[in-house]
RNA sequence: GCCCCCAUAGCUCAACGGACAGAGCGAUUCCCUUCUAAGGAAUAGAUAUCAGUUCAAUUCUGAUUGGGGGUACCA
């Protein structure tokens, strides 16, 4: 990358002048008035070696080699020093680009290294609503820009559908609904189904909470879902089907896929024996009937790995999950866990006890990466009982079915613009930021939005359709002088493959977002202000030149987002 | 009580410690006999409060206020 190499240049000319520097600030400056790459070093330098900032610049400056894809070096105020790229230079990336090469260095974790993401994980006999949605758009996206920058990438997902939640439900079917009307409830849509599961997951919960008996009931139900036996099992097993089944459909709908989907069930035996051998080593103790993990001696929060009936909770199981994931795909160098943060503390625990348990193996390799929330604006957090949750598939709906009714366009395409749609408005913002959910924005089509993106993608394509193959040559335009659009849209392009190790580093699929809505801009502002085929050669080659990279960048960072893009709006 | 996260324009969000804090939506006003107007241009509009560190603070530190989450047998 021309970052790099221009780091080196300044760090020869720092070498002239006695200062070595490692790290040398190559940053592009928010105002293109300061050129393409700015550096502070100088201003860094001042204290250091007891000169006017303004001085060091002169002296760097002075010893800079030039080069062909530097056209200018400026020195402002108090000692910032601004590079600009040549026109010859940014002609001759463009070339490159425009025949579909990225060129993404590879990650700081190294080529080849594999990492897991765990994501999506919804429970059963529950919607899979937007809080979901936003989880699998970003773990599928993070996927997606590891495997870029050349990662091994495995996907899993822990699926529960074992738990307290799921007692409550069932008690509520098999105590509540008669084998008749369960057996009207069998003939219906899957869809249909799971809204039914929904509803007698909150008339359980109800019923816990207020009825003693039903409570009793309900923590019966549990311990056979757990033991294995009993009269709710085909219940039990024929819902989870259900619910498997309706995962699968939207897993499939957003394009999501998993090397391996994790049924929280198959780690409740494991997760005991794992527990107990942690007993052994001194690790968990006894406590009121519970084994637990005392935090104190860490700073970390007590919390309980086997009740005191002898099931192990959510904590116990994990550590039967993390041995399979540590070990089914061979070494991990990372294993990254999409999940809210209201699970910190958790995380953090039960990363120490695997610690504790197996240092080589565990250590500094987990990592529970905190998204937020997606609030309702209106109505604050989701939830069952509540009965506000907005389901994923339906808001899908919703948007498709909005813009039928606006454009005409067939399903297929109505569909993909949907998915853009949606996922887009949760992707474009920060992953630790809530989300106040808006119907409206979610599903907008204008502005800062998926479809806004897909929209510029078929302009570029209309274009060079209509120009035909021929015209678009790689011709070398040296020497040409560029309009400003030109040149601003130039500039951003080849920030590209920068931008997506920024935004593996970082985690952040926003970054990828924000920066693909940025070319949007950008060259929609070009192709408002200049023609691109009625014009004469060269220029016309170097427009072409230019919409046929816009089109390719903006592809493949939708596809970094899990965003497909579509040929006709 | 204790711990963690957050606070930017009317609304929803951006901004590696840098140079006049960017967008979108909404509001007002323009631009389709033209390569797709799901587009473009223009106007108005913001760093919660108080200290500190720094050449430079929305960004770091400490208080204050206001939100959110967690804090042993739910997941």
């Amino acid at each position: 990358m021309i970052k790099d190499k221009l780091a080196d240049h300044l760090k020869t000319s720092l070498k002239k002048i006695d200062v070595t520097e490692k790290e040398i600030n190559l940053d592009h400056p928010q105002n293109p008035r300061f050129g393409d790459f700015t550096t502070n070093i100088s201003l860094r330098l001042g204290k250091k070696l007891g000169k006017k900032p303004l001085e060091i610049a002169n002296q760097i400056v002075s010893h800079f080699t030039k080069n062909q894809a530097i056209e200018k070096v400026e020195i402002v105020k108090p000692g910032f020093i601004n590079f600009w790229l040549s026109d010859k230079y940014l002609t001759s990336i463009l070339t490159n680009s425009a025949i579909s090469k990225f060129d993404f260095p590879s990650h700081h974790l190294g080529s080849n290294k594999k990492i897991m993401i765990e994501f999506a994980h919804p429970n059963t006999h529950k919607l899979f609503h937007i809080g979901h949605l936003r989880n699998i758009s970003i773990g599928e996206s993070l996927v997606r820009i590891f495997e870029a920058v050349e990662n091994k990438v495995i996907r899993s997902n822990y699926q529960g559908e074992v738990g307290l939640h799921i007692a409550k439900c069932l008690w509520y079917i098999k105590y509540k609904i008669s084998e008749k009307e369960l057996t009207e409830i069998r003939k219906k849509s899957l869809q249909e189904r799971m809204s039914f599961l929904g509803k007698a997951y909150a008339k359980g919960q109800v019923a816990y909470d207020e009825d003693e008996k039903a409570k009793k009931e309900i923590i019966e139900i549990n311990g056979m879902i757990y033991k294995q036996s009993g009269d709710v099992l085909r219940l039990w097993k024929e819902t989870v089907k259900w619910s498997f089944d309706y995962f699968a459909e939207i897993y499939k709908r957003v394009y999501s896929k998993f090397d391996r989907l994790y049924p929280e069930s198959e780690f409740a035996r494991r997760g005991v024996e794992i527990a107990n051998l942690a007993e052994k080593k001194g690790i968990l103790k006894r406590s009121q009937g519970a084994l637990v993990f005392d935090g104190k001696l860490y700073g970390l929060d007590t919390r309980v790995f086997i009740n005191s009936l002898g099931y192990p909770t959510y904590e116990g199981k994990e550590l039967a999950l993390a041995e399979k994931e540590f070990s089914e795909f061979g070494e991990l160098d990372k294993c990254i866990h999409v999940v809210t943060p209201e699970q910190t503390s958790f995380f953090k625990v039960t990363f120490k006890v695997e610690e504790l348990l197996d240092e080589k193996k565990y250590k500094n390799k987990q990592y529970h990466l905190a998204y937020e929330w997606v609030k309702l604006k209106k109505l604050g957090k989701m939830s069952s009982r509540m009965g506000n949750i907005v389901a994923a598939d339906w808001l899908i709906d919703q948007a498709k079915e909005k813009i039928l009714k606006k454009f005409n366009c067939g399903t297929d395409t109505a569909e993909k613009i949907a998915i853009a749609a949606v996922k887009y408005s949760f992707l474009k913002n920060g992953v630790f930021s809530q989300i106040a959910f808006d119907f409206d924005e979610s599903i907008s089509l204008e502005g800062n939005s998926g479809p806004y993106l897909q929209y510029t993608y078929v302009r570029c394509g209309s274009v060079l359709k209509k120009a035909g193959q021929a015209d678009v040559r790689l011709t070398n335009a040296g020497g040409l002088q560029l309009e400003r659009e030109e040149r601003d849209l130039l500039r951003i392009l080849v920030n590209f493959s920068e931008v997506v190790q920024e935004s593996a580093k970082k985690l952040s699929p926003n970054l990828v977002a924000n920066y693909l809505f940025d070319v949007a801009q950008t060259f929609n502002l070009f192709y408002q202000k200049h023609k691109i085929l009625d014009v004469k050669e060269p220029i016309k080659n170097i427009r072409l030149l230019l919409t046929k990279a816009t089109a390719e960048v903006i592809k493949e960072g939708l596809y970094l987002l899990g965003i497909k893009t579509v040929e006709k709006m």
